[in-house]
RNA sequence: GCGGACGUGGCGGAAUGGUAGACGCUGGAGACUUAAAAUCUUCUGCCCUUUGGGCGUGCGGGUUCAAGUCCCGCCGUCCGCACCA
């Protein structure tokens, strides 16, 4: 009998196992320390990837390792179920939304039980079960209760086909990207959650999150983007209809405000808007100046746009020095008050402008290189000390920005002020498959939340996608609905929420799922904040940001003592491979292609040579894919599992590759042939067993710090070293252990081995090795021995050897000798145990 | 434009300021085999004529007895934000 390791039914037998003891189910009332381990739960697209499967299998790894180290761990598993590729699909294959979406969820949680994930089913959830997302539209009306809910006039991108409104990403070159059309600006009034009343805490929270990545809580504060200034208003010279007479400004840079020559405000700006009623010309303005795009490059060239409206302002510390009021294409109506003054001297955009328009440019900083009388040839923007600005002249920036302050709120006219760049947080989505809004609109009470024992708001089946739009505004019942205050007619709110509040809160519902209430507070208080949060970068800022929210109006309305979501988070590369594209252009699968001899690449169907393009991140698009499915069916999970952790550092990216997976095949089969390999169990062998206790030191602390690929390295060199060793109880021992220490990774293996080996019960409630301490130093140590900092010969001395004797030794060594050529060293360096340096 | 990360053999990658290249992949040689697969042994940074020596962590400087690691300045790649007042 060939005695290979055959996952085909062991995988299947252990998972089996695990399930019939509920191994991986998290006891709320266990006495042990709690561990939460955490994935970023899939969307459910079709069928799981192989960035699915790498993300997992390092939770996996954590959980299991967990485990063994005696905590109770929840390791759970669910589906970020709502979303518009359902009704993508409803349009395109005439299925419900929900019949698709369910299906794809059944199919791939089949594949993850194929990787024998530790995961605890029982508490799977998915976002589009009325079990859910009631839960969720209660929450949202505590947080109506809690005033962190308002309604707001917005402006959308709306799709005029598809009749719906699109994200930014789905707007592409100013058409919609399924519909192709024309793109038009629409306003609507939507729901907002007050997230900018957390920016400030939000911001702050970051440098409690040691355990995130520094790239992460950068993003974060950046996109929060505090900055703080003065907020004032200038007084108009000249009378406006309407009997406006000042324009609000807000600038971080109050020490430059006696080098103002221009004052600019937005072309959404009510003046301008006022102006535009009167006078086409402004009107035809704002037109031009609204029509360029957002798009990355058309901002980059956009030229800057003005309009002098004639009107002048007047300088809040000199009465006789008017600025004159033009509308600017660049200033955004969101940020701020939508207006500004400009410094042309010293703020690289204002520059631009005033060159164009030939604005004064007045020097009112002055560097060290650059005096008082200096011409400004280009914006200066660096800090130094003000002139040319009366009373400022001779303090430093910073000290007159102080005093600018100051002096504005002393006179009433202005005062500090602090700004962030957040905006609240638009949740309406005009769409069918998302959570229902639990709100119905009364001509005479306004919008009224639905009374509780009326939750969950369910989302009707019977819709059809066949005609564009929301099915539910063309729902015949399901609008029609008495208003729950005065009992009038009323009509149920049609949109639906983002899918980000959905994931906002489901690590709570994993930690505590009642049938009557979101969560209860005791339970999920076990088991949060998550410890270890796992995920794709691309949801630094949106994803992470809204949990983090949504933690802390929980706190703040009293319901849950947690501010953090997630204590510990790592954000894991990608898995990429080559790309190959015909000469015709298309994109080819790696299935497609065959290797001829000399390494040329095919396409196996046309025989026609293929270009090998860039190695990138798996996706449709690129043809680039490797389904996980006949792999699995190919290598066995542990393979799998393996070749996810061992070749690339966990937080980059990992390309996929034939020699990879080959090689984690092969280290399952390595395992095994130990294990089957006759057994010693006389004598001891204390160079293993020293390798065996660095090993499990190396080991545990690797996976510690996520360092998977260094884990898997350290029990390479394990194995390499038992098979080199002849048999003893030492090896014996060393195999056992061995097991234990690659349990977590390739689990179905080290249970087929265990039981094999007769030890009791599964290895998944075995206990992690220890390691003696002791056992990590050497008796004999190697001494490199450097000449001029440049090694010339290692020796190995006892442990512990003086300096003296150490040098000496050193310098009595031939090939020192020799080096030296009978000098006298100048120095000797002697770090113990480790190096000697002779400066000769 | 602003901010950040990274740059080490043919490749993926290891290296508390202290022996650069662990471990894996690829490749070479050999063993076993009728043969192949599988497996095992062994070599594999570059250069020089060897015992041996020289050069090597993107480039140029610096600090240090000692630098892949710290500092300064370039170059390149990738990522995030983007007219944010």
């Amino acid at each position: 009998m060939t005695d290979r390791f055959d996952p085909a039914v062991a995988d299947r037998r252990w998972q089996q196992r695990w399930a019939e003891a509920g191994s991986f189910h998290a006891d709320s009332n266990s006495a042990k320390p709690k561990a939460y381990v955490l994935e970023m739960f899939p969307y459910p697209s079709g069928r799981i990837h192989m960035g699915h499967v790498r993300n997992y299998t390092m939770g996996d790894v954590l959980a299991r390792f967990r485990r063994m180290q005696g905590y109770e761990v929840l390791h759970p598993m669910g589906w970020d179920a709502f979303g518009m590729p359902a009704e993508n699909a409803a349009m395109e294959k005439k299925v419900h939304p929900g019949a698709w979406t369910r299906q794809n969820i059944a199919t791939m949680r089949e594949q993850l039980q194929r990787i024998g994930f530790a995961l605890d089913w029982s508490r799977e959830l998915a976002t589009c079960e009325p079990d859910y997302y009631g839960q969720e539209q209660a929450l949202f009306l505590d947080l109506m209760e809690a005033g962190l809910v308002t309604r707001k006039e917005s402006e959308v991108n709306w799709d005029p086909v598809d009749m719906t409104v699109l994200a930014n990403e789905q707007v592409i070159d100013g058409k919609g990207w399924r519909s192709g059309a024309p793109v038009e600006r629409k306003k609507l009034s939507q729901w907002f959650l007050k997230i900018t009343d957390f920016a400030e805490e939000l911001l702050e929270g970051l440098d409690g999150l040691d355990q995130w990545p520094d790239k992460v809580r950068l993003m974060q504060s950046n996109w929060i983007g505090k900055s703080q200034g003065l907020q004032f208003c200038f007084r108009l010279a000249t009378s406006m209809p309407g009997g406006v007479c000042d324009i609000e400004v807000f600038t971080t840079r109050p020490d430059t405000i006696f080098g103002a020559s221009f004052v600019a405000i937005s072309p959404g700006h009510p003046i301008a808007e006022t102006l535009a009623e009167e006078r086409p010309e402004v009107a035809e303005f704002i037109a031009r100046a609204q029509a360029g795009g957002t798009s990355a490059a058309e901002i980059e060239t956009a030229e800057k746009l003005g309009f002098d409206t004639g009107l002048e302002a007047i300088h809040p510390f000199d009465e006789n020095v008017r600025l004159p009021v033009w509308i600017a294409n660049f200033v955004l109506m969101d940020y701020g008050t939508g207006a500004l003054y400009g410094v042309p001297g010293h703020d690289v955009r204002d520059f631009e402008f005033a060159a164009k328009y030939k604005l004064p440019v007045r020097r009112v900083v002055a560097t060290s290189s650059a005096g008082a009388s200096a011409p400004i040839t280009e914006a200066e923007t660096d800090p130094g000390v003000a002139v040319n600005s009366q009373f400022l002249d001779g303090l430093a920036s910073d000290q007159a920005r102080a005093e600018v302050i100051r002096r504005a709120e002393t006179a009433g006219w202005g005062q500090g002020k602090t700004q962030y760049r957040l905006r609240d947080w638009g949740v309406s989505r005009q769409r069918y498959w998302g959570t229902p809004i639990p709100v119905i609109h009364c001509d005479a009470c306004g919008p009224v939340g639905v009374p509780r024992d009326q939750l969950p708001v369910v989302l009707p089946e019977d819709v059809s996608f066949d005609v564009p739009g929301n099915p539910l505004d063309r729902h015949p019942t399901w609008t029609k609905v008495d208003c729950p205050k005065c009992g009038g007619l009323g009509r149920r709110e049609t949109d639906t929420l983002d899918t980000f509040v959905d994931s906002s809160w489901y690590f709570i519902r994993f930690a505590s799922q009642p049938d009557d209430r979101p969560f209860d507070r005791a339970e999920a208080e076990k088991w949060l904040p998550v410890g270890q949060y796992i995920g794709g970068v691309e949801h630094a800022i949106l994803h992470l940001l809204y949990a983090r929210f949504w933690t802390r109006a929980l706190e703040r309305m009293g319901k849950i003592s947690v501010k953090e979501p997630f204590k510990g988070l790592f954000t894991q590369g990608m898995v990429t491979h080559e790309t190959y594209e015909s000469p015709d252009g298309r994109w080819l699968n790696p299935d497609e292609i065959e290797v001829r001899e000399g390494g040329a690449l095919v396409e196996r169907a046309t025989g026609v040579e293929v270009r090998r393009g860039r190695v990138e991140k798996m996706s449709k698009s690129k043809k680039n894919t490797v389904d996980p499915e006949p792999i699995l069916d190919r290598y066995g999970a542990d393979a799998v599992r393996w070749f996810m952790l061992s070749d690339s550092p966990p937080e980059r990216d990992l390309e996929w590759s034939e020699g990879g997976i080959e090689g984690a095949a092969r280290f399952v089969q390595r395992v095994w042939r130990l294990v089957r390999s006759p057994p010693g169990n006389e004598g001891q062998d204390s160079a293993l067993l020293k390798k065996l206790h660095r090993t499990i030191a190396a080991v545990g602390e690797a996976i510690e710090g996520l360092q998977f690929n260094k884990s898997v390295a350290a029990l390479y060199e394990l194995t390499s070293a038992i098979e080199k060793a002849k048999p003893s109880a030492t090896r014996d021992e060393a195999i056992r252990t061995l097991l234990l220490l690659a349990a977590p990774g390739a689990p179905h293996l080290a249970e087929e081995a265990w039981a094999i080996r007769g030890e009791e019960g599964m290895i998944a409630d075995a206990p992690w090795p220890s390691f003696d301490p002791a056992m990590l130093v050497d008796d004999e140590v190697t001494i490199a021995v450097q000449v001029n900092g440049k090694l010339r010969e290692t020796m190995t001395a006892p442990r512990g050897i003086s300096r003296e004797d150490t040098e000496a030794l050193a310098l009595a060594l031939p090939k020192i000798q020799s080096q030296l050529g009978g000098g006298t060293p100048r120095k000797v360096i002697v770090v113990p145990d480790r190096l000697v340096n002779i400066v000769a």
